[in-house]
DNA sequence: CGCTGTCATGATAGCGCTACCATTCCTTTT
DNA sequence: AAAAGGAATGGTAGCGCTATCATGACAGCG
């Protein structure tokens, strides 16, 4: 190992890794046509171009997108918070912003909230040190001190999965309108005791809007709408158990509309394990469209959300905003399909 | 807005964001003794601390991460590069790490490679220029050139998910052990026409170790041991297709094992719908042990492999080497269990 | 009383890169 | 032929922060 401080009394190069000038030395070239080399290539001749090249391919050269941030106060990360990695649903649409955006040449910085607004802020206010180019949240509902922070960035914010007016861009669906879309296929099909149930709804409350929707198509008709809601997220444990809650407390209940397939498929097999018919004693109704349901007998009713399709048409968005392009539209509605299965 | 530029000729402050230096001037200490109050609290005086608490308070300063990454070459940064999102086990990985490590304070950079070695090295690369403070990454099998970088990097290296000699940290399960294991449990439960049905094995890899365990206990029984490989990933939908496949293909087959729940419940599932017995007419067994195998009936055997605290262990171990403790092990074995359920 | 040690603070000099302006050497225009 | 425009390159000065060393104040000690 070499050890030779290159000179003067306060030196201070830790990590013996190859900086640009070096390259740029080996190049024959000044560090600036260096750095033009490798950030905006057309704008340097082609043959400082290869030799730079070379030289950065010779030396094993690993940019410092650290310092090259610094510098520019731009860098390639974007921000990406959610709520919860257990639900499939955010975990998708974070797969459909990966795909979109990492070949954009896009880095995705991931937050994790657990539902908690506090959290969120905290998050954000870390994600904007590090200068994210944009950032992506999960929803629409905010706390106040991250409101403010937010609306003072000037940088691009997407905020999907719920549709309504946000703060920049914004994906997603209507949830009211999914929840009256199932409570009226519902009412279609002759039921009358028909029960709602959600996990933990004011984290959730996109489940909770689903609800709304839901209760209004029911009262309209002059049917009651009850809840019941869960103390646990959804899960298909969660499901199953509160099969058995639902009918102590509403014995003539002859669907139930839940939050979500897992919910939904967990009451579904669990139904089935202690021989009730589905939908012939229970109608069981879910909410995604998840796989799961598709498989089960009979097949579940649902209602299909474009999950990844969500999550690639906010990163397309968003690109398109970030590379300077016009954004005529600053909200997009992904909606979603009724999905009849054999379960109600 | 103001916009005197705050004297000389080059000045180039883009965005009028606070800086660390404002906040000191409002508090009335130097802009170091400001960064100390923040960073090293235990470093300056009561009142100096809580004066420059306030300003940062009172003018909503928002550290500039990136500034300070360079100014220390470190950062809070955990690179974290995963093959698939899709597959449910890395997010469970990824759930028990961002848990751990946010609480620490480390931000988590996502990548996910599609099963592609050169875009794991190209994603290494990227992360490396971020400075993280630290890697961690599925698997042991690398690309050379990702190898070689890897190895002149002086940050841990984590590498989850199988057990092996690794490059550095190393937490895991041994998957040709699980792979044997679940063999003996078919083998004692009587089968003898057994078929191994995986998903794309040269990506899915430890896939591969697992028949490699499995092959291994039938030809020490002088049995045969037929694999069928499908050339999408595991899903329930290829699990449900898979069954007739294997069927045509080795008609006395008595026993399929699964190289994942995924396909084992889809395989389960159709089984049902087009009215065949398990595990009478054929048995049925998976790897993961997902929530979804136990609320199927029969219940799916399964090997459950502890995926959260495969996580979180690893986050914990690489924590304790950031935080300069001595690591005793490199290698930790989170082990699995057999779970049988009425399928086999 | 001078000596050493500890604590709180500050001045200085970068971290590795890019924005900005200046320069050079052409080619094009009138 | 002179002026104007363009393309390629380089010099300089930071981006906002922290490592390092230096300083001053004060306590403890023989």
């Amino acid at each position: 190992m070499s050890r030779d401080s290159t000179q003067a009394s306060k030196q201070r190069r830790r990590s013996d890794q190859i900086t640009l000038s070096q390259v740029a030395q080996a190049a024959g070239v000044s560090p600036i046509t260096a750095s033009r080399a490798l950030n905006h290539p057309d704008k340097v001749s082609e043959s400082a171009r290869t030799s730079v090249l070379e030289a950065v391919e010779q030396l094993g050269y690993v940019p410092n997108l650290v310092a090259g941030s610094l510098a520019s106060s731009r860098s390639k990360l974007i921000a990406v918070i959610v709520p919860s990695l257990i639900n499939t649903v955010f975990v998708e649409v974070i797969k459909g912003l990966q795909e979109t955006l990492e070949a954009e040449g896009y880095q995705i910085l991931l937050g994790n909230t657990d539902y908690d607004l506090d959290r969120e802020y905290q998050l954000v206010r870390t994600f904007l040190g590090w200068s994210c180019s944009a950032l992506i949240t999960a929803g629409l509902r905010h706390n106040h001190a991250c409101q403010t922070l937010l609306n003072n960035w000037d940088h691009p914010i997407m905020e999907v999965m719920e549709l309504g007016k946000g703060m920049d861009l914004n994906v997603g669906l209507d949830h009211v309108a999914a929840g009256r879309c199932m409570a009226n296929h519902l009412v279609d099909q002759g039921y009358r005791h028909i029960v709602y149930v959600g996990a933990r709804l004011t984290q959730d409350y996109r489940a909770g809007m689903r609800y709304e929707g839901h209760k209004e198509v029911l009262q309209a008709q002059g049917i009651e709408a009850p809840l019941v809601e869960l103390d646990t997220l959804g899960s298909l444990q969660a499901g199953a158990e509160s099969l058995q809650q639902v009918l102590a407390r509403y014995p003539h209940t002859q669907a139930i509309h839940f939050a979500n397939d897992d919910l939904a498929a967990g009451a579904l097999l669990a139904a089935q394990r202690q021989g009730l018919n589905v939908p012939g004693d229970i109608a069981i109704a879910g909410f995604n469209g998840l796989p799961l349901g598709q498989h089960v007998t009979p097949q579940l009713t649902t209602i299909l959300s474009p999950r990844e399709e969500m999550g690639r048409l906010a990163a397309k968005e968003l690109i398109r905003r970030l590379s300077g392009k016009n954004v005529y539209r600053r909200q997009h509605d992904v909606g979603f399909t009724l999905q009849t299965g054999g379960s109600t």
